[in-house]
DNA sequence: TGTTAGCACTCCCGAAAGGCGAGTGCTAAT
DNA sequence: ATTAGCACTCGCCTTTCGGGAGTGCTAACA
């Protein structure tokens, strides 16, 4: 973070530029800040003091003959300290509350079309990390057979996130095998957090099976490997087409590399996830993609009975409506939150 | 489809311009096909077919001084009638082999992938739709307590298809009320084809749970409807930036408009969704869509154990590569049908 | 010393102009 | 019926050019 290193005519200026630029999209000239804004100052004085914000990186001009934009420098410290906290409005409130009272969904539903209204609201495009595994609670584990050889394996969690793996075995079982496989590894494993799996646990069920019979011991261990191959975590997508209202990507080139962006999940994952809990916002080139470096990117992680298991953001252009999107995504992580810690 | 209505010359020479318009892009001029494909014929003769194609529809100008390129009409004409079917490519058949070879992931990722290994092969964005569950047969329920007052009804089908969905409960229910439920629903269901539900087993099944205890009829009810009103389907989509690479598209607002449908799954559902099985190609104004009216679409319809469940299909400009997609997606749909058949 | 008016200068942007080139339809010859 | 020749059309690309917005600098002023 940085120190409040600007005086005050500076900071006071540097915000005008900023808000002014997030609202047209347009360089901000001395005129136009000496006209909008009835700062009680020539044009000429904030002509100086908009070259000593450039020189000392807080804004940069596109072209000589053009008014001042933020530098991303520039961003970071209106981020930081200029940005005036806005409260969501009512009827953006009501719209989430309204939507998240209707509850009888699946779960995949209710992750999309959290995204969706996400990118409503704040008219970019807007993703989510689906809930991982890792800090869930084991509940329920069902084995069914769906041919002789394939064993669909069914993992509960507390919170409602079901997995499910078709898994090969080599000999046939029986129904009565997987069911009573069903029910020990159930007796075992339920209310255990799944971090704690990988371990002990497993390896304690590895010696116990070992008494059983060689089917049993198979699925078993498959579903162990299995639970371990199991990281990937899915991504939603809303809004993408958003992103082209702002003229920043009128040229394809630009938009193109965003969109291909979007379509690889591993690098959208790289994108969002953050490890501490709280808004985090991402200026231009601090972001790790490269295809995001003219871009910002806000996220907040979102809970399940306290415990951080997602991620959900907005990405815009750098020249982007901080506060208003700040205060939309931190209202619809803590709604999501809410919501699904209710289940 | 179309008679066979033009003289083998105008045949060729509409087979010609629409091959050289879907692989160059550029309307096509009668010099350009003299030189190019030599069909001992002048400039000036050819121009005078095209003349004729033109005033029978076949071939429209953009502009007067350019040259001919297929209409609507042309296109269907080319692909009833003029179009050589391809045998797929060795290496674009091993590609799909192999990856239908590796089996065990879930049901989602293998869709999802399958509809990304699509739209590479063809260089256009690819759809899917997820499998119906009508044509399924019931294979297995489950009830899962999630809290005091919530169950997860999971359903499996025979095709490894897994529907789930919380249902809240007034009064609370025992693990044990659950189980006992969980296997009397299994055993009337299972094995019964899903078409069949809704009507007679269902009421059957209501009759019966009027002996059993509230608690336990109140979920039954629950599931029925629940199972009623699950009629949505899941559309998976990759490679929208392929899109991009054809100059139709390098105006924004009609990029907008597509990107827009793709972004609406229901719109994008009446798109796909085709009632008999095969191959089928919409072409231009043919499709039901506004915003495709300039696209064209090839779908075919994939099976599980010989019933249709979904469609798989390509968007593209109208000036497609026909010949080409037609045998991936007719590749790829029996590849995936019989993918799934084998599980 | 900080602020302001005035002014010359820069440079983007959009409109207008002009030339090129590809392709056509028509006519007349084969 | 086919073809060569030719005048004509028209999209597109490049170039040109003026307007306008905005600047930095200098000098005057409080």
């Amino acid at each position: 973070m940085s120190q409040r290193e600007l005086d005050p005519r500076k900071e006071l200026i540097l915000k005008v530029v900023t808000d002014d630029y997030i609202e047209s999209a347009e360089p901000v000239g001395s005129r136009t800040i000496a006209r909008k804004y009835n700062l009680g100052l020539s044009p000429a004085t904030i002509r100086n003091e908009m070259a000593d914000l450039e020189e000392s990186g807080y804004l940069k001009q596109p072209h000589v003959s053009a008014g001042r934009i933020p530098s991303q420098q520039g961003y970071r410290y209106y981020v930081d300290m200029l940005m005036q906290q806005q409260k969501l409005k009512e009827e953006e409130q009501g719209l989430i509350r309204l939507y998240f009272e209707d509850r009888s969904r699946e779960l995949d539903t209710i992750l999309q079309q959290t995204v969706k209204i996400l990118a409503q609201l704040t008219r970019y495009p807007s993703l989510m990390l689906g809930p991982t595994l890792q800090p869930s609670i084991f509940k329920h584990v069902q084995l069914i057979p769906l041919s002789a050889n394939d064993i669909l394996v069914l993992i509960v969690t507390d919170m409602g996130i079901i997995e499910n793996k078709v898994i090969a075995v080599d000999c046939p079982v029986t129904q009565a095998d997987l069911d009573r496989a069903s029910y020990s590894l159930n007796k075992k494993l339920r209310g255990r957090p799944f971090a704690s799996l990988k371990s002990s646990v497993l390896n304690e069920l590895k010696e116990e099976i070992k008494t059983e019979d060689s089917s049993f011991q198979q699925a078993v261990t498959l579903l162990l490997s299995s639970l371990d191959t199991r990281e990937k975590e899915r991504v939603y997508l809303d809004g993408i087409i958003n992103i082209l209202e702002h003229p920043e990507f009128k040229e394809l080139e630009k938009f193109k590399l965003l969109l291909e962006l979007m379509e690889e999940e591993e690098r959208l994952c790289r994108l969002l996830s953050s490890p501490y809990p709280g808004i985090r916002i991402s200026i231009g080139e601090e972001n790790p993609e490269e295809a995001a470096h003219e871009c910002s990117i806000i996220t907040a992680n979102y809970e399940i009975g306290g415990r951080v298991v997602g991620t959900i953001g907005v990405l815009g252009p750098t020249r982007m409506d901080y506060a208003h999107v700040v205060s939309v995504v931190e209202f619809i992580a803590q709604s999501l939150s809410e919501f699904l810690s209710k289940s």
